[in-house]
RNA sequence: UCCCGGGUAGCUCAGCCGGCAGAGCGGGUGGCUGUUAACCACCAUGUCGGGGGUUCGAAUCCCUCCCCGGGAGCCA
């Protein structure tokens, strides 16, 4: 079918010329010798207003033209007569695929609550809202792509379904194909999972790293970008069940270069959306007042601050603000406590480095202290932790104390001390939660509403 | 999972110290108008989240379950 997209209408069409515009009515407002629509088709955030004179047969087709139909419309480009836009289609024919029944069609003219929204995830994208939100995700992807394409790491593709059940990153889906109803008894009490698909018992990955650390072991700088799983019962506006994660790994670098990827990464992403995604942040920035144009160039630019944990720790300790949670050497930073750091003492995005090494992941590289390990966390202002990361601990004897230290059977991970008992080599990497990000640079609330389809506790219809 | 708050018309919400179920928006109809989330008039809307209890009488009080939101924990 020929259709010229409203995004294209509006930038690259001269006036004067015939136009196939195809799309969704937002709204309609008909007078005695003329009818206007808003038509929209997802392309631009803009929508296009489309003239129905009434002496054309389009104009009969009105009455089936509500909000939510949609529609084809043939006529000529012009200069807007009206005031509130450039553009409009002055329409000679009307072609309705499918109407909408506007006493059951649950979307109005007028705006509606995100919790709402919620409820009928299918038609959400139709919104201005969640269409701006997919646009600027759309963005987002291609930029980390870019990214670390121009920078000459390699997209590598982790499975999804693993086995590696010990890496402490969280509660997992187990995969199975046995029948629940009645499972294999295995010998202590327990399932018989070497009767499973896999012979032994699978998971839904809670993160690509250790297979992204053995191909970086070869391949240099690699990154994955997919779907990640957590079976945690988290309840909260920044946690998804299924969420898209971004892992660089870097071989032969050091914390420091692992900070200042994470710094270039983030930098690269806001002015990207600055330059593609103008219309959207405008319009956050006017409907919601969580984002602006001006936070985000700021974003793009500014030197992250970087301070030590024990920094973060005296200044904690120096603050007026009373926290609900104690502030000590050793014990982890806790939301308020992040949010203070980033809200209120430095106001923007700050890196906290060498954590103390018995509330971090046995895989980070030990320090020379003692004390702690080289892990960095991002911290952004409202959404908190964005990016987690370290240098991995390259050296077999410090890894293996440690696994026995923590408490981690060695045995499953035998191909991950291969790679420090054959050419191994200092790397570092990160992980980013892709949802965070988008919810960084929108503004949005509640992470539900920056992934099409989101899954947490209880949720998954749609 | 824990702590708060909430569930009343299609949507947003008022009504809640027990006594006839309401408003605005949206929808329908008519009018008016190159309109802009148009405007004016009229009309229709209900399992008051489910179940149980107290009471002459429950949207309102009590118990319970479900669902939603905010915060916390876990993390990205």
């Amino acid at each position: 079918m020929k259709r010229i997209r409203i995004k294209n209408i509006l930038s690259d069409i001269n006036t004067g010329q015939p136009v196939t515009v195809c799309g969704w009515v937002r709204s309609k407002r008909e007078s005695k010798g003329v009818a206007f629509i808003a038509l929209n088709d997802g392309s631009t955030q803009d929508t296009l207003q489309l003239v129905v004179p009434v002496e054309t047969s389009a104009f009969t087709k009105l009455s089936s033209c509500n909000t939510g139909a949609a529609i084809r419309a043939e006529g000529v480009l012009k200069e807007s007569v009206g005031k509130g836009q450039k553009y409009e289609v002055e329409v000679s024919e009307i072609e309705v695929f499918g109407d909408a029944d506007p006493e059951k069609y649950p979307l109005q003219k007028k705006g509606h609550s995100l919790e709402f929204l919620r409820e009928i995830g299918h038609l959400r994208p139709r919104t201005n809202t969640f269409g701006a939100v997919l646009r600027v995700r759309n963005v987002l992807s291609d930029a980390v792509h870019e990214f670390f394409q121009d920078r000459g790491f390699i997209w590598v593709h982790t499975p999804i379904i693993t086995s590696s059940d010990c890496e402490g990153a969280g509660d997992m889906f187990t995969v199975t194909s046995l029948d629940l109803q009645k499972p294999p008894a295995g010998s202590n009490g327990g399932i018989d999972f070497s009767q499973d698909f896999f012979g032994r018992r699978a998971y839904l990955t809670v993160s690509g790293q250790l297979e992204a650390e053995f191909i970086a072991m070869s391949m240099g700088d690699v990154y994955t970008f997919g779907p990640t799983f957590r079976a945690e019962n988290s309840n909260t506006s920044r946690h998804l069940s299924e969420f898209w994660m971004i892992e660089p790994e870097m071989a032969f670098a050091d914390i420091h270069d692992d900070m200042q990827l994470a710094e270039d990464f983030i930098h690269a992403l806001c002015r990207k959306v600055l330059e593609k995604c103008g219309a959207e942040i405008d319009f956050f920035e006017k409907f919601y007042k969580n984002t602006s144009m001006h936070e985000l160039r700021v974003l793009s630019e500014k030197p992250f601050v970087r301070l030590s944990y024990t920094e973060a720790v005296k200044e904690l300790e120096k603050s007026k603000d009373k926290f609900e949670f104690p502030v000590r050497w050793g014990l982890d930073l806790q939301s308020e406590h992040e949010r203070y750091l980033t809200d209120k003492v430095f106001k923007g995005p700050v890196i906290v480095v060498d954590y103390p090494k018995d509330i971090k992941a046995f895989y980070m590289r030990q320090n020379p202290d003692g004390k702690t390990v080289a892990a960095m966390d991002v911290l952004v202002p409202k959404v908190g932790e964005i990016i987690g990361g370290s240098q991995r601990e390259e050296r077999l004897e410090v890894l293996e104390d440690r696994m026995n230290a923590m408490g981690v059977p060695l045995e499953n991970l035998q191909w991950y001390l291969d790679l420090r008992r054959y050419g191994s080599a200092p790397h570092a990497g990160f992980g980013l939660g892709f949802e965070r990000i988008v919810q960084y640079i929108t503004g949005m609330g509640n992470i539900r509403d920056v992934i099409p389809c989101p899954r947490a506790p209880h949720s998954i219809k749609f």
